[in-house]
DNA sequence: TTCGAGATTTAGGTAGTCCGAAATCAATAT
DNA sequence: ATATTGATTTCGGACTACCTAAATCTCGAA
């Protein structure tokens, strides 16, 4: 039987094989609350189970299995957000918690029943696309705005869901999926990055700015878009 | 901290003491389905945390803080049923499994949300009484279809909500919460029950019966009415 | 009033998830 | 090549919720 921990280590594993390379147990620890000796334990039952790959010292990978099953909650989690954003009003700063612990317990059919409401949705209010019902989903590029080059026009595309101070803060300066924006320019040494938003200009540190995922429409013309490393 | 166990012990403890005045292990493990024993542990550490005043061998009590917290699940399960239902529409031999496990995840804002929404409501849709958010409830008398006299004129206030076979079947007889009835026999041996319902008249089995709570619009002249036992 | 039957509790155990502290490993700097 | 450091694993232990089997209690029938 698989549980909630089962189901939270995967998704966040899942999480986080899209944003690094190599995943650790350190890591894991850091994003689902526990100790590092006790995500080594839990890891040890779930590469049992084939859910994902171990190896000691090494770190860790979703197989197929443990995909598809992360996938799943990731479903059921932006769904959730979706619709309760959508059809019960609740603040998008809001959402992520409720979506949390509701992603669990939903049935099959419950799900279902929210999908068809919303009408299929592609993408939840943070911009996260949403699995289909059979596990596929577009995984975008992922490019950071700490990654953009000063002078670029960019549409947001994504922002960070898990931090709602953040969101309240990306929501008072109308930084949403969909804005557009330029990157006016790069401070070098504490990463602060100056941006035009309509008329307005404003800058962020870098700890925000790694949270928004952007896409780029108008290159600037000085030099290459440098990779997130 | 209280765990989701300790809600469904104290939330099903409530139920009994609806319908028994003597609440006992037995009972209570077949409610939540766990061996005596089981429930026998549970019940000592529920009175260490005075929720229940428990009594070995005697049988079990809400406290006040106890009747408190169940009547808080009662909430959030009954305000999921009239959401799932009227919301999305799901059927309502369904909504009961849905809410079970929803009732303990959703935050007090979700729930004010919910009731803002669907207006305040005061019954569910199998008719059972919504608590008031300070816990205040009218509990009504609970006269049951088998302890009404031939010739009665009746009124359906609620159905049990736990068996979804009984609700399919109430729902394809069109016996719902606010249908008018009479009962035109009471067949001493098996306890099978004759109605009338608009112009059809049919037989209901005790089992059936009993789940079924009714409240007299015109008395028969011929007798009083039974008590339930 | 004693005896059972049935209900209940006690005893002993399992599985899952967590912890801190100690031991071990890997990778880097010297 | 080795020592140190930081990450990771191992170890021993805690807690919750569950089980079965055995012991115990309660209460009604004889």
């Amino acid at each position: 039987m698989i549980t909630e921990t089962d189901q939270n280590y995967l998704k966040e594993t899942y999480a986080l094989q899209l944003e690094h390379d190599h995943v650790t147990t350190s890591m894991l620890a850091d994003r689902v609350g526990a100790s590092a000796a006790t995500v080594t334990g839990m890891l040890k039952k779930l590469a049992e189970r084939q859910w994902v790959a171990y190896e000691p010292y090494k770190g860790v990978t979703l197989t197929e299995t443990g995909r598809s099953i992360a996938l799943e909650v990731v479903r059921h989690h932006r769904l959730l957000e979706t619709y309760l954003s959508k059809a019960l009003g609740i603040p998008w700063d809001k959402v992520h918690d409720e979506a949390e612990r509701l992603e669990h317990v939903i049935s099959e059919y419950l799900e279902s029943r929210i999908d068809e409401l919303l009408d299929h949705p592609a993408i939840d209010p943070h911009g996260s696309p949403i699995p289909a019902h059979d596990g596929s989903i577009r995984e975008s590029a992922r490019l950071h705005l700490t990654d953009v080059r000063a002078g670029t026009d960019c549409e947001i595309v994504e922002v960070s869901d898990r931090d709602p101070g953040l969101l309240a803060r990306l929501d008072r300066l109308k930084l949403h999926p969909g804005t557009r924006l330029q990157v006016l320019g790069v401070e070098p040494i504490d990463g602060l990055i100056t941006l035009r938003v309509a008329t307005e200009s404003l800058v962020l540190g870098s700890k925000t700015a790694s949270q928004v995922i952007v896409r780029i429409i108008k290159e600037s013309h000085h030099g290459r878009v440098q990779q997130h490393h």
